[in-house]
RNA sequence: CGGAGUGUGGCUCAGUCUGGUAGAGCACCGCGUUCGGGACGCGGGGGUCGCAGGUUCGAAUCCUGCCACUCCGACCA
């Protein structure tokens, strides 16, 4: 992408309403602008990292057995009568009334759909265990929104919905979402610690919530050190395997939320092993049976030929929020840090003289190099005086900066700057194009 | 929902107390000089001062009501 074309509306300066740094740099980097509390638009630049975030989550997803679907925002309000969580839920959610005077509501959360669905087609255990998920614009009601896209009412959620025969299955599928998400946060280059958690209205009696450490976490969290540095599990987990021991491995150290929080449990935890912090909920894992399938009536037939309400389980992320929370993990006073992985473009090309025959052609040649190895850059041929650009450059925080200028360009060199360490090296064009290239296929 | 606060050009803010024709910096447009870490000079464009009503010769400024947004708390798949 060419900056001069590219829509990247960046500020020198916070807007007073933005509290936390997250939110700031988003404003600031062009990401999102504010149409009401708690409501945002996502401008071009946003928008590409929220895909890759959602993307990453979907691969994990599918990786663990799931199987993407998509349900509508809008759902009917009796479908929600028959869980009973229509009066339940309260003025969190956003009722609407149709021009035949139906009610509806912008949904919160899909449980009651997705059980809807199933029960319509599922009716035997050997079509079990099933995981469905989507990945869904929700609105909740809050009270309060704040922090920019980490608490706001309109957000986009992965959800995924397991169905299994019995509780031994369900929570096997449990499991399953427990190392899935470990990976999806890992491959974001975040340290998400799964901590025990309360159920909430939602139900159930086993629950992770997946925190993400940070000062302007909104949980106060208690935890074992060594969770916070204990790696991913990686690609190569067997999903179809025995996930039992990856989870006690992590659940065998105290971790929990503030609502779950047992001092006497914490306090055995070796003193210089005790973390006590704020954390970001970027994940919440429920395991609930039959609280929905019965009030629902969704059974399947066992093999002992009789009729079974399934069991099931719920599993978010929350693919928005999730932006806000690498932000706090990864930044600097010159903007934001992307990890590779979720980084808008992989390469910023910064052409310090436009004009200058030579600059633009070797500009030319590493942004067609640059698409050509499959990777993607943001090129900026704009009239900005170099500081200018650098400092948005700083801001956006493309991983990858190549300087080229016409010293560089008169000694055969160009410069290649990484955001992350301020490591700056120079080599010829070529070498940089083939250093990137290689790096790209690693 | 309780408490506090803020609404003035795209952004940051001054002006409000003490009423008298709307300001600064940044951003934007033109010309020129510049150009390797947010340049400079000259010229220029852009504002229903959140909305409605009231007081007044005259309201950004005083009064009343409403709305929006932010913060603290409570709340929270």
């Amino acid at each position: 992408m060419r900056l001069s074309r590219f829509f990247l509306p960046v500020l020198k300066e916070a807007p007073a309403d933005a509290q936390i740094v997250s939110h700031q740099l988003m404003l600031r980097a062009g990401m999102i602008r504010q149409e009401a509390a708690g409501i945002y638009a996502w401008l071009p630049l946003g928008l590409r990292v929220l895909r890759k975030v959602e993307q990453i989550v979907r691969e994990e997803m599918d990786r663990a057995g799931g199987v993407e679907l998509l349900m509508p925002t809008l759902q009917l309000a009796d479908l929600w009568r028959e869980s009973g969580r229509y009066d339940a839920y309260g003025p969190e959610m956003l009722r609407i009334t149709d021009r035949h005077e139906r009610e509806l509501l912008y949904g919160p959360t899909n449980e009651e759909m997705i059980t809807e669905i199933f029960r319509a087609y599922v009716k035997s255990y050997k079509d079990l265990p099933k995981s469905l998920y989507h990945i869904q614009w929700k609105f909740r009601d809050e009270r309060r929104p704040r922090f920019g896209v980490m608490r706001g009412r309109e957000f986009l959620m992965k959800d995924a919905y397991s169905f299994d025969l019995d509780e031994a299955t369900a929570r096997a599928a449990y499991n399953r979402m427990f190392v899935a998400y470990l990976n999806i946060f890992s491959r974001m280059g975040l340290k998400a610690v799964p901590m025990r958690a309360d159920t909430g209205p939602i139900g159930g009696d086993l629950s992770h919530e997946f925190i993400v450490l940070a000062e302007t976490g909104e949980s106060q969290v208690f935890c074992h050190k060594d969770l916070v540095e204990m790696g991913a599990p990686g690609p190569d987990v067997d999903f179809q395997g025995d996930l039992q021991p990856l989870v006690d491995q992590r659940i065998a150290l105290y971790a929990a939320t503030e609502e779950m929080h047992d001092e006497a449990a914490f306090n055995a935890v070796p003193e210089d092993k005790r973390l006590s912090a704020r954390g970001i909920e970027v994940g919440h894992i429920f395991y609930f049976g039959e609280k929905y399938s019965k009030p629902m009536n969704a059974k399947v037939t066992g093999p002992d030929g009789l009729e079974h309400f399934v069991h099931m389980g719920s599993y978010g992320v929350g693919v928005s929020r999730l932006l806000g929370a690498i932000i706090e993990a990864s930044h600097d006073e010159g903007g934001i840090i992307w990890p590779e992985a979720v980084a808008p473009y992989d390469v910023a090309i910064i052409n310090l003289r436009p004009g200058d025959e030579a600059c633009d052609a070797a500009c030319e040649k590493a942004y067609a190099a640059i698409n050509a190895s499959g990777q993607s850059a943001l090129y900026d041929d704009t009239a900005d005086r170099p500081g200018a650009k650098f400092a948005t450059m700083d801001l956006i925080g493309i991983p990858w900066q190549m300087i080229i200028g016409p010293k560089g360009i008169a000694e055969g060199q160009v410069e290649i700057k990484n955001r992350a360490t301020g490591e700056r090296s120079t080599a010829p064009l070529d070498a940089v194009i083939e250093g990137l290239a290689k790096k790209a296929k690693a």
